[in-house]
DNA sequence: ATACACCATCCTGTAAGGGGAGAGTCAAGG
DNA sequence: CCTTGACTCTCCCCTTACAGGATGGTGTAT
């Protein structure tokens, strides 16, 4: 019989592990004794304890080795249990590869711009969107006037204020200067009804979104969409729908006029506020 | 100005999150009603969170991004911190990698038995230990007898009772049926003196052992050796010392014979227990 | 006025122990 | 036999980055 430091010290492990195994019904001491509470150990539970161990490298949790001492499990369970850890061993290396990518994508801005970088990629959940929408082909970037004014036509007959910013979603799936496909969107209560060549549907949630912000005004906005599309190269995702462009804070020269509220809106051209998203997904 | 779940779903980010970010001044709300104690979060909020999310990604904890933002560091700090947050993905890749090497190895050890592995190979620790030994090259593994002879003398003539278990070191590099390099060592007090062909010193700690038990006599203790020296192999280890076995629970045939403890000894053969250890590395 | 969505704080829980306080126990030496 | 120092015991708090839930106050649209 051994008191719990000679038996920490026989099996190399600490004898706050050890009070904790027997805390949690893992190794309860072969004999505890009645008046000094002290726990005393025998040589016999090394076999256990040294099992213990090895589970829990293999990457089992305390409660799964409980369950696996415990209730005798057959080979064949065992290795299906083993194939679930195997699984998500292999997950946890492809995660940390994936941050090693963006690590080493933040090295490389950093060398090129000398600087902090003044872009933050991130990928996020977008939810699901209810929009009323309309989507042309317009000639050049710059003539998406007429969308917008019918749009807030609609939204003036209908009574419906956006609760939300509004957006573009760019169809091409390459870059052009002319006969653009474009959707303007404005987001609609779940009730509002289509009509006059305003669409009300559901743009649905997307699960990985590459994004970024973009401050002022849209004259160098090429260089963010440029930092973002190489990030996503970079980091070996791929875009797998059109993109959008959310208004945070847009700009209106004349506050009022427009039926928005004001926290999306701003008559400093400066202070514009855009994110950029692409929809995507690991190669 | 946003209420926290307005700008939540902005920033496909949890009430709780945000709510968290505040308390531990992380991220606070540009505005809290003095009455209501509403939290009122703006759009110029949004490149800082998009910025704290960005290093969280990067596998930063708050507290260092917390540093980060608010200390404002240079590019080459910045630098620097992604480098130790390379190195640290990098390591917990290569954990993770030897966690699959683990598991597959026990994987194949079930296809080839088809039951629960009866031995179970783990890496620890070992401290350093003083220990009382005699080195010699013997003719055979079992004529061990005289060194064992030749240390209980010294024990009883020094007073010394060992607190530890015994333990041999076999010296050769490769396994050989006769005149094999031994040496037989009992756990001594850091005071005992050499004497008499006895040697005392310290064993200096191994930081990787591999360690496996060994049950009953040592008939077939071969195929323990082996099942080891397969793990040690399989799973990317380099044997770098020799190699010890330690009698947890020795066979006397005479109790009361020998002076050593009863926990250590067994009148029993079969229920003898030893430890096989090999320093390893890996490769 | 009322319903209902939203917001607040506070408490608890997570995995696997680590650190330490305060009190009791064991074994050896004087 | 007594003391001393090494061990051991049980509590309690701490760690990360929030999630879940209880309870009670707010805002706004009908």
């Amino acid at each position: 019989m051994f008191k719990i430091g000679e038996f920490s010290k026989i099996a190399q492990v600490t004898v706050k592990t050890l009070r904790y195994y027997d805390q949690v019904d893992l190794l309860k001491p072969a004999q505890i004794d009645r008046f000094s509470d002290y726990r005393y150990y025998t040589l016999d539970q090394l076999p256990r304890l040294n099992r213990i161990l090895a589970f829990k490298d293999l990457g089992f949790s305390l409660d799964e080795i409980a369950r696996l001492l415990d209730e005798n499990v057959s080979a064949e369970q065992l290795r299906g249990m083993l194939r679930l850890k195997q699984a998500e061993a292999q997950q946890r290396v492809a995660d940390e590869q994936a941050r090693l990518a963006r690590i080493e994508a933040r090295l490389q801005m950093i060398e090129q711009e000398g600087k902090m970088p003044s872009h933050e990629m991130i990928v996020k959940k977008v939810d699901a969107l209810r929009v009323a929408a309309i989507r042309r082909t317009i000639p050049t970037y710059a003539e998406q006037g007429p969308l917008w004014g019918a749009l807030e036509e609609y939204l003036a007959q209908q009574h419906i204020t956006p609760n939300g910013p509004c957006l573009t979603i760019y169809y091409d799936t390459e870059y052009r200067e002319r006969d653009v496909d474009v959707e303007a969107c404005e987001p609609a209560p779940n009730n509002a009804a289509s009509s006059n060549g305003v669409t009300v549907y559901t743009l649905a949630a997307v699960e990985t979104m590459a994004t970024v912000l973009h401050r002022g005004g849209f004259e160098n906005v090429g260089e963010t969409y440029g930092a973002l599309l190489a990030w996503i190269e970079k980091n070996g995702y791929r875009i797998v729908g059109p993109n959008r462009e959310v208004y945070l804070r847009a700009f209106v020269d004349m506050p009022g006029a427009a039926p928005y509220p004001s926290e999306y809106i701003t008559t400093n051209p400066a202070e514009r506020l855009t994110e950029i998203q692409f929809p995507v997904e690991k190669v």
